[in-house]
DNA sequence: CGGGCGCGTCAGGGTTCCGTCAAAGACGGC
DNA sequence: GCCGTCTTTGACGGAACCCTGACGCGCCCG
């Protein structure tokens, strides 16, 4: 399923794209201004978001680079304004795309479809999307792990954190870049959440916990997933 | 260098892109029908393609389509038409992005910047910047050091170290310089900092550290890394 | 020829960082 | 409204790391 957030203040586009993305069996979340889209963001991670630049609390643009800052999820930007600037400026900021108001919204929502398209994973045709170590493989497709042949249960945030370093396997992967990824922009600091979820994935997946192979500590600066 | 393929029949528009395009460093192949431009795409493998929807073979549509079963190269298309019926089909179809003409050359080119962006590789396991030497390769996107097939490890500061050597490789690094990349802008004096260190890295990465190879000293100024 | 300076080397001590455990708090399902 | 699961905290021992001071060596210059 396929989860969208909706940032802008005017009432009645927000409850039009919420009916018809819902119809379309989306799932939504809603924001009417910038500080709550970025919490919203960090909380749920959806998979595009859809942004009115003209919010109450502060420049869209900002919302953009707030968002750039973490995470590479599809921005379609939505305005009023139709100077020539203002796109550039949003686009170059990070947006990946950019409708005038008024906006028809079969044209909104094949953007939308064309934005989560490319923004999944290329390795549809025979891309390596199984991931395997001596010991256990990863799935990342269809969120599946297993070792020895049994499925190995996981839970939300342990498959994240999995994810990230899987996704980035064999490099380094700061301790502020995972907590961010996993937890959002704001948890750049608690480094304990990442020590007791690095020790629940070696207990869960590594043959001898407490001498890992395949998630190694690289102290003060990160982890590092190893094959 | 990013090469960009423009596909219209009109000639001043592909002329007018094309000097704007080179302009910007660019480099630009242009195609007047689809069966060329299909072509063309197959023999360049460009970056980004900029498609005219109204060609005098075939339908663009069809050009899109033909892209889209080998590769996912962003496409870009051009269009006089404004329906929404035609966009919602291009899109469809697998283009990333829609502009109707006549449409204004900045906020074109900001699209364009946009699709390249999203299309370069978040992190791709191979394309990292590696350095090598006769003895030890650096990896400088997966911080990673590797000597004779087995990685080496190397504390934060050792490697802050190693990562501003080698990024100015070749050239020599005041110790003044260093010490502040490394230790932050109020350490310009403690030079026996940089000796202990130093002497670290050489007994990690030389095969002779008394007499190193590539971390070579300049008495009085401040060292230098040779490949 | 001798002293001074800069560099390389070594080992100890203070501090930060990490792994581990346990328990309280939040959340969702029945 | 209760219960089980997941997440968040806090505390503690141990390991890794960074700084520091001392010493030896070679080179330049007096």
């Amino acid at each position: 399923m396929t989860r969208v957030l909706v940032v802008d203040d005017e009432p009645q586009i927000v409850r039009a794209l919420v009916i018809n993305l819902k119809a379309r069996t989306y799932e939504v979340d809603a924001a009417h201004d910038g500080a709550t889209a970025l919490q919203l963001a960090a909380a749920r991670h959806p998979d595009v978001v859809v942004l009115d630049l003209g919010l109450p609390d502060m420049d869209g643009v900002d919302v953009i680079r707030g968002l750039r800052g973490w995470t590479r999820v599809p921005i379609l930007v939505l305005s009023a304004r139709h100077s020539s600037d203002e796109k550039v400026e949003a686009l170059d900021a990070g947006a990946d795309d950019y409708v005038t108001k008024p906006f028809g919204m079969d044209e909104l929502l094949a953007r939308l479809r064309a934005a989560v398209r490319r923004a999944e994973p290329a390795g549809t045709g025979e891309g390596d999307v199984i991931v395997e170590t001596g010991e256990f493989t990863v799935d990342l497709a269809a969120k599946k792990v297993q070792r020895a042949g049994r499925d190995v249960r996981l839970t939300p945030t342990e498959w994240h954190l999995l994810e990230v370093l899987v996704r980035n396997s064999g490099r380094l992967v700061g301790q502020k870049q995972l907590l961010q990824e996993v937890w959002g922009p704001s948890y750049g600091t608690e480094t304990n959440y990442l020590r007791v979820y690095m020790a629940q994935l070696r207990r869960k997946l590594e043959a001898d916990p407490s001498h890992p192979k395949h998630f190694v500590t690289e102290p003060g600066m990160g982890y590092r997933f190893e094959k």
